[in-house]
DNA sequence: CAGTGGTCTAGACCACCTT
DNA sequence: AGGTGGTCTAGACCACTGC
């Protein structure tokens, strides 16, 4: 294990290697990791400091561990990732999986806002998609998500998007979200998105801007939806 | 340390033990636990073992511990309580402290709804507060909040009504918040509440229902509010 | 300086899974 | 049975605080 001139615990070198590997690619996800033996071996330090190490990366969604069995890059399933980052339930708390038609897919410059929130250079290159998803066949979110070019070269051309873009993220791109975040607002519906989500013009709904951020700190992935909460709630919890 | 028939790891009977010293009051808010070496010793376990189960309690917001001085019961002040769980924030992501005033405060009968989500008695006493709250001059929030008479005893009867009631279940009752639930809807604002807010009959607002979990898990507050964002924004974050 | 929590190690044993 | 992660221990040393 190198040593930094900066003082940093022994633990946190092995945290910060071992993520840059699943940053780089070097482990897949599901992909198992070696042993906690073969990587204190590996790395010359102790079992129990690669333990602390791996026990933060299970912390924060990176790995899963299970007993007996091993040590797994954490995988980002249709369902988990919806699970994980759609907030729309039923107002008895029971949680959907809600279905997504695309409506459609253009090239374009990102706008100032866009290049600030993206962090790339201004009047990069973006791909703008629209989606509409629905709840038991509701219409309930009209979403406009913008990705950056550089990031996700091609995705426009893309023929099976899924319902949930996060694993397409992961399997075509590399890219894993670990977290994201949530401006929200109330607002009158704009009038063009009226029609779809079912609602009379000028109804409340609320507005909700969002940032998704990469397993390597950046944000790779911003959106602009529109929610119907006439029949359901936006869920959160924070402690 | 008693064992119990089922298993349990050690350090988890350990946490048990010390979160209900804290539940129990036995140890108050901002008050210094023993060491590691003298609660391993009361214990019967290693010095490790109490590690695992303080740095628990860390992770869940009771505990607090500095490097040199000790371990401490966290507590709620007006500032970390307001800014855990005030969720009100610039565009651009500054948060800011709200000014609260008490609109009024009446004793009455749960509703049935009120008495399931607060797990009480159906017809159990409540009181009921009303409170604007505003940012920087401006008012944006109405809030209604309900507390069940038999978890905070004569509550309607304080003179002072600090700026973050938590601090006030905290000193007086008790009781700490340690998580809040909210489910979020967009709606018209009720027309009572249009002129409070500075807003037009019929503008959309964000409605907020809270539910406030105590340190023994138990939901001992709910709130019902609305929230005016047009100038400032509900901000949230998911792991 | 003494006392606290934080890191790191090494080894023993337990619980669980696969073969 | 052999390998994995999970628990528990004991001891050494480090980093920080306050007297």
């Amino acid at each position: 294990m190198t040593l930094s001139t900066s003082f940093q615990p022994l633990y946190k070198q092995v945290y910060d290697q071992l993520t840059q590997r699943l940053v780089n690619g070097h482990w897949k996800p599901a992909e198992a990791l070696p042993s906690e033996m073969a990587l204190a071996a590996e790395l010359g330090v102790s079992q129990g400091t690669v333990r602390k190490a791996l026990n933060q990366m299970v912390a924060e969604n990176l790995l899963e561990r299970q007993q007996g069995k091993g040590t797994y890059v954490a995988e980002h399933t249709q369902e988990s990732s919806l699970f994980r980052f759609f907030r729309l339930r039923e107002p008895d708390g029971q949680s959907l999986i809600p279905d997504t038609q695309v409506l459609s897919s253009a090239r374009r410059a990102a706008t100032k806002t866009e290049s600030i929130k993206l962090n790339i250079k201004g009047k990069s290159q973006v791909v703008q998609l629209l989606r509409l998803r629905s709840l038991q066949g509701e219409p309930v979110i009209m979403e406009k998500v913008v990705l950056p070019l550089s990031v996700f070269p091609n995705i426009d051309k893309e023929l099976e998007m899924p319902n949930s873009l996060y694993t397409l993220y992961q399997d075509k791109y590399g890219i894993s979200i670990v977290s994201v975040r949530d401006e929200l607002r109330a607002t009158e519906i704009p009038d063009e998105y009226a029609d779809k989500l079912n609602l009379a013009v000028g109804s409340p709904v609320m507005m909700v801007e969002r940032q998704s951020i990469n397993i390597d700190g950046r944000v790779v992935e911003c959106s602009e939806a529109y929610y119907a909460t006439n029949k359901y709630v936006y869920a959160t919890e924070h402690r």
